[in-house]
DNA sequence: ATTTCTACTTGCGAATTGCAAGTTGTTATG
DNA sequence: CATAACAACTTGCAATTCGCAAGTAGAAAT
């Protein structure tokens, strides 16, 4: 999707964009942060539904992007490990004031995460958390 | 693109992206909160180069949406005016998040935007004023 | 030894994107 | 007032990307 895409403008909004803005990028980092997804299998499961060449692919432009780095599960060695750099987990606030937005405008109301109501009762602490690698 | 997508999944960042999670939407809701970009072709001439026929759809969603309204220009008949509501003015923080993100990560630099320095100085400020339907 | 699991890769039709050119109605210009 | 220029799109089409399904490779369980 997004090569060394000829999209550079030098806006920072433009910037992020060209790292996390698709439609999965950031469904997958949420995966992480939000559900502690760690391996191919979980986030593969996720809530909507990925395929796998694309979550493959993916996993692939976050990792260039350093947003998350892979490595082998000590404990299996067909398994490997996904998690969050510092610059992904730095992405907390972005989800947050998402969720914090869709919480006020769905009207449809958000079932199955309790995501929404940790970030309007205390945003902060759940940003916190994710900073440090906790789940919110 | 999005139609009314089958990846609704009650998540809330996942209804936020279907609503904005796309390469332009958040650009062009960009450009009329901190460019200013009123017109059709004040959009067209944004700083990444959207085509004409992506950008006449994505207007036509993010009105749908409830993001933006599409209204006559009362001093020259052959131009509308483009303006974000409320709900689209509340993804102001969004972008202010991404912002602050870029500016932390994106070593490139950022030219041509005074976006960053704003939101690093003051981000409430920003968030509120363009919440108030004002420049940054 | 064979099945199962985990993490992918490959193929391919369908949908989306980007570029270019054309259209409609409006205002400015000679 | 005839014509050029403008603003906001629409249309066509090639190329990229996506999504589903099926297949592969290596490790672990039975």
């Amino acid at each position: 999707m997004k090569k060394d895409s000829k999209y550079q403008s030098g806006c920072p909004v433009a910037y992020g964009l060209e790292v996390f803005g698709d439609r999965w990028s950031l469904l997958v980092i949420r995966d992480m942060a939000v559900k502690g997804a760690k391996t191919y299998g979980e986030l593969l499961d996720g809530w909507e539904g990925i395929s796998t060449n694309i979550l493959a692919q993916r996993l692939k432009q976050l990792e260039e992007a350093g947003i998350l780095v892979k490595t082998q599960d000590p404990d299996n060695r067909r398994s490997f490990l996904y998690s969050l750099t510092p610059k992904g987990r730095d992405l907390a606030p972005v989800l947050a004031e998402i969720a914090l937005w869709s919480a006020k405008y769905n009207e449809a109301g958000h079932a199955m995460t309790g995501f929404s109501d940790k970030v309007q009762m205390d945003r902060e602490r759940v940003v916190s958390r994710i900073r440090k690698g906790e789940l919110p």
